[in-house]
DNA sequence: GCCAAAATCCGACCACGGTAGTAGATCGTG
DNA sequence: CACGATCTACTACCGTGGTCGGATTTTGGC
């Protein structure tokens, strides 16, 4: 047991603020990068400078949500945590503190509030229909 | 015009912690109520002194979230922000960050990934008919 | 009128996201 | 070999959520 003491980001509800989410959207979309790279990619949105990209990946690193491997004169870093798991992680959150944890509570209010047109209506009925058969299937 | 000089907290997504949102609970249930009530009902959940329910109230009034009323010999304290608007900002903070600003991307997570049992189907579906006729009435 | 109880206010800390200046290491090239 | 260009590491700050201890104010009762 030499390795994996850090501890792991799958427990909890992980919190990424701006700047992070901005990191790890470059990681997901290139798989990995430097912080030349993904400076020159972030700082096109929002600005900052190089160190400001690279103190956050150090502090990410020790959040275990990056990892870091050597490459010549430079470090490539590569997402810790997927895409998918900060989409899943980012929606629970939202429906634990504002709608109870029900899932169906914040479809409803996604469906009467949000922008959604005739069209949008039909594939969401799709949607629907295809979870039901997977659903019935089981 | 001698009043209305306090930020608005309509403007920007407004992001709330923990506490903050435990407080606006209370205070979106009950209508008014002093640190007292507040803190009884806070601290059943997840503890803390009384005076950080006092301080965070106060640092939540210098922001707009909340106003207070003298009565007494306390003060009585009401949230300035409806429910209905933070759970938007909250739901539309997660659609932007995480869903590319698409609320049917979210809708669609949602219903690849949530539990969700055949009877919640259903009541999907009437929601989404009930959403269509008044698409189609406007 | 005075005191104990109740409630509030004030100042202090810590953690963490975000921001950056600057020093140190490394490398390619004249 | 030396020098400038690259990169990284270190340190320091600010804002804000969260947490209190303790001082202060206000009151109701004796």
């Amino acid at each position: 047991m030499t390795e994996d003491s850090e501890p792991r980001p799958g427990e909890g509800t992980l919190r990424l603020g701006d700047l992070q989410l901005a990191i790890l959207r470059v990681l997901w979309s290139e798989g990995e990068a430097s912080v030349v790279r993904v400076h020159e990619v972030v700082s096109a949105a929002r600005g900052g400078a190089p160190s400001t990209i690279s103190t956050m990946l150090a502090k990410m690193e020790a959040r275990g949500l990056v990892t870091r491997r050597k490459v010549g004169r430079q470090f490539l870093w590569r997402a810790a945590v997927a895409e998918d798991h900060a989409r899943r992680s980012m929606v629970e959150d939202v429906t634990t503190r504002m709608f109870g944890g029900d899932p169906l509570e914040l479809l409803n209010h996604l469906v009467r509030e949000s922008e959604i047109d005739g069209e949008d209506l039909d594939s969401l009925r799709a949607l629907i229909e295809r979870r039901a058969r997977e659903e019935g299937a089981k």
